[in-house]
RNA sequence: GCACCCAUAGCUCAGCUGGAUAGAGCGCUGCCCUCCGAAGGCAGAGGCCGCAGGUUCGAAUCCUGCUGGGUGCACCA
C-alpha cells in the first residue's frame, strides 16, 4: 500500500473526467502532478500541485482548475476535506479510517515500502574496489558502507542488483606489493628485509610472508626477481583479498561478483572494447594540447592512441595507450565497463572517492559510447570522513603510524554504529565522523536515538504479550500525535522512491530519525494523556493500541536494514 | 588556466528535483517523571539560503557571471 501513490492516483483519474467533461483539453502531460505532504501539516494531510502544473498547458487559471478538481476529489469515501490554498494547491484532509487502514496495511504485508519501481531492471553498483595491496581504512570504509546501503535500497525498490567490488590486480602497484612481500618471505627466513623506499612497510605482510615461507621453503631466495614476481603476486594479492573480504564482512558487506582486472588482459577483453569503440570510429591517432595554465615540466607534444571522448560529453580527448604501446590504466576500465554493458545491466552504478572525481565524464563517455547511450551510468564521489577523537582531529599518516582502518573502527565503535553515521550526510559532503559522539547513548546520537524507539516498542511489546494481549483490530487514531506518526508511516514508500530514484541512502536515515522522532513524542504525551498509552487497562483496548508501535516497528527495521544496521530490541 | 563538488541559524547538517510563513539536532532560555524505558518530550530566541543578474504565476532549488573553500587536470593505477 502506498497512500500517496493511491490519492495521486485518484487526482489522476479525476483529472480524466474533468477532460471527459470538456473542462480541461484531452493530452495533457501529468508527469509533473506530484501529490506530497503539506509543508505544514496544519495545510491537511496531502496536497497536489495538479491545478498549477496544468494551467498552462491548459490555458486556464489554476484556480479555475482547482475549483472543479477540489469537487471531484471531496467525493471519494477516502478524503474527508479538499481545499483550494494559496495560488493554486489543493488541500486534502483524509477520513481517520484511512489511517487505521494503513497501520492494518503494514502489519499484514510484510513487505510495506518496496517498489516496483525498479522493475526488475538490472543494475550493477561497483563500490569500494580498494588496490588489493593492503588492508582497508576508513576512507573505504564509507564508500563501502554507501555502496552496499545503496545496493539494498535499489533492491528494496524493486531492481536486480548485483554488488561487485573491482580488483585492481593487473597494475604496476601489485608488483609493488609482490616485492615487498618478498622482503617478508625473506625476513621469515632469517634474513633481513630490505624495504625499499616505494615499498609497502607495513606489517600486514609479515604473515604472508611467513606464508610464502611455508610453501616455497627457502628455495625462492636466490632466484632473480623473474622467477618468482608472478607466483608471489598471485599469492600476495590473493592473501590481501582474503584480508579485505574478512575486513568487508566485519562491517556487514558482502559482494555478490569480484571482477579481476588481471582477467581482462588475459582474455583479450581490451582489444575487443577498443575495437568496439574502433569500428564507431572514436579512436585515431593524434597530439593532445598542452594543458593550459600551469605546464608540467616535461611536457613535450606527442602523438598518442586517443578515444575521442568529447564525442560523448567529456572535455578532452583520452590516451589510451602510452607512447611504448602499453595501455594506460584508462584501457582496462573501458573493457571493463564494456563487459558490465555486455552482461546486460541496464544500469551502471559506479561508487568512486571523491579523488577520482576527473574520471567522471570519460567513464560516462566510455559507458555511453560503449553502449549508444543506452544503458545509463551514474557515478557518485565519496567525500573525505574526518575522524575525530578527544575533540581532535586525527591525521592520517602511514608514516607517523596514524593510520586508521576499518577494522579499527569497526572494533571500536560497531559496524551498525559505523554504517548508520556514515549514512547521515550526503556522499558528496565531507563527514565528521567523531568517536565520542558516536558512542554517546543520547539523542545527539541518530543511531542510539533510532534504535532506542524500536527498542520501546519492542518493551511495550514484551509487556503487552506478558499481560496476554494479542493483536486483534486497529484502534482509530484520533490524536494528533497518532495521526501525526500514521502519516509518517504513509511517507515511507514514498520515501524508499525518492532516494532509490537519486541514489541518495541518506535520505532513508533522514527519514528514521523523523520516524523515531514522532515516536517518541507521541509515547510522551502518553504522560499527560493516559488515553494515549499503548497499553491499557483494558485487554482489548490495548490490543488495538498496540498496532501502531507495531506498525513503526515494523518500518524502523526495514529501514534499518536497508541500512545494514541491526534493529535493537533492548538497550539496557 | 580548465573541469567537477561544496557554500542554508553561533556550530553540524536536511530541504522531497520549481511551490505555501526555509526545517532538524547541538548550544542558549524556560518547562514536563506518584506516568508503557526521562538514553525521552514541550515551548522560546536565533536566517539578505555566499554575492549580483536572469528564466516565470512562483527560485534555497534551474541558467549566467562573480567571491570564497575542496578535488582533479597528457604515457603514474
Amino acid at each position: 500500500m502506498n497512500l500517496f501513490a493511491d490519492i495521486r492516483s485518484l487526482v489522476l483519474t479525476s483529472l480524466e473526467a474533468m477532460v471527459a467533461e470538456g473542462l480541461l483539453p484531452a493530452g495533457l502531460e501529468t508527469a509533473n502532478v506530484a501529490v506530497e505532504p503539506p509543508r505544514d501539516a496544519l495545510h491537511g494531510d496531502m496536497a497536489t500541485n495538479a491545478a498549477m502544473v496544468l494551467a498552462k498547458p491548459a490555458g486556464k487559471k489554476p484556480r479555475d482548475i482547482a475549483d472543479a478538481l477540489v469537487v471531484k476529489l471531496a467525493a471519494d469515501p477516502r478524503v474527508a476535506v479538499a481545499e483550494v490554498a494559496g495560488p493554486g494547491f489543493i488541500n486534502m484532509r483524509l477520513e481517520g479510517d484511512v489511517w487505521g487502514a494503513l497501520v492494518q496495511a503494514v502489519l499484514k504485508a510484510d513487505s510495506f515500502g518496496t517498489s516496483t519501481m525498479g522493475g526488475g531492471k538490472k543494475v550493477n553498483v561497483e563500490y569500494v574496489s580498494a588496490n588489493p595491496t593492503g588492508p582497508m581504512h576508513v576512507g573505504h570504509t564509507r564508500g563501502a558502507v554507501f555502496g552496499d546501503a545503496l545496493a539494498s535500497l535499489l533492491d528494496f525498490a524493486g531492481y536486480d542488483v548485483t554488488r561487485e567490488y573491482y580488483i585492481n590486480d593487473g597494475g604496476a602497484q601489485v608488483d609493488v606489493l609482490a616485492r615487498s612481500a618478498f622482503e617478508r618471505y625473506r625476513e621469515a627466513n632469517g634474513l633481513s628485509p630490505e624495504l625499499a623506499e616505494g615499498l609497502y612497510p607495513g606489517d600486514y605482510l609479515v604473515p604472508v610472508g611467513e606464508a610464502l615461507k611455508e610453501k616455497y621453503g627457502d628455495s625462492l631466495l636466490d632466484q632473480p626477481e623473474e622467477v618468482w614476481l608472478q607466483d608471489v603476486r598471485l599469492f600476495a594479492t590473493e592473501a590481501m583479498m582474503d584480508m579485505i573480504r574478512a575486513d568487508l564482512k566485519s562491517l556487514g558487506v558482502e559482494m555478490d561478483s569480484f571482477f579481476s582486472e588481471k582477467s581482462l588482459y588475459d582474455t583479450g577483453l581490451i582489444e575487443a572494447a577498443i575495437g568496439e569503440l574502433k569500428d564507431k570510429g572514436l579512436i585515431y591517432r593524434g597530439t593532445l594540447e598542452p594543458p593550459k595554465g600551469k605546464l608540467p615540466e616535461d611536457w613535450e607534444p606527442r602523438e598518442q592512441t586517443l578515444f575521442r571522448s568529447t564525442a560523448h560529453g567529456d572535455d578532452v580527448d583520452r590516451p589510451i595507450q602510452k607512447s611504448d604501446g602499453a595501455w594506460t590504466y584508462f584501457a582496462p576500465d573501458i573493457a571493463y565497463h564494456y563487459n558490465k554493458v555486455k552482461r546486460g545491466f541496464d544500469e551502471i552504478i559506479d561508487i568512486f572517492g571523491a579523488d577520482h572525481g576527473g574520471y567522471v565524464k570519460r567513464m560516462k563517455a566510455a559507458v555511453s559510447a560503449l553502449s549508444d547511450g543506452k544503458v545509463a551510468c551514474d557515478i557518485k564521489l565519496i567525500q573525505l570522513v574526518k575522524l575525530i577523537k578527544d575533540g581532535q582531529e586525527m591525521k592520517m599518516s602511514k608514516r607517523a603510524g596514524t593510520f586508521v582502518t576499518l577494522r579499527d573502527v569497526v572494533e571500536e565503535v560497531g559496524a551498525d554504529v559505523t554504517r548508520f553515521v556514515m549514512l547521515t550526510r550526503k556522499n558528496d559532503a565531507p563527514l565528521d565522523f567523531d568517536f565520542d559522539k558516536v558512542m554517546e547513548q543520547s539523542k545527539d546520537n541518530p543511531v542510539f536515538y533510532v534504535q532506542y524507539a524500536h527498542a520501546r516498542v519492542q518493551s511495550v511489546l514484551r509487556k503487552a504479550h506478558d499481560a496476554g494481549v494479542t493483536l486483534t483490530d486497529v484502534a482509530n487514531l484520533t490524536d494528533d500525535a497518532e495521526i501525526t506518526l500514521a502519516r509518517k508511516l504513509a511517507d515511507w514508500p514514498r520515501q524508499v522512491e525518492i532516494a532509490a530514484k537519486g541514489h541518495e541512502p541518506h535520505r532513508i536515515a533522514f527519514y528514521l530519525y523523523e520516524l523515531a522522532s514522532d515516536f517518541h513524542a507521541l509515547w510522551n504525551k502518553g504522560n499527560d494523556k493516559p488515553q494515549l498509552r499503548f497499553l491499557q487497562d483494558d485487554l482489548a483496548a490495548s490490543s488495538a493500541k498496540i498496532a501502531l508501535p507495531r506498525a513503526v516497528a515494523v518500518v524502523i527495521s526495514a529501514g534499518l536494514g536497508i541500512l545494514g544496521v541491526t534493529p535493537a530490541n533492548e538497550m539496557r
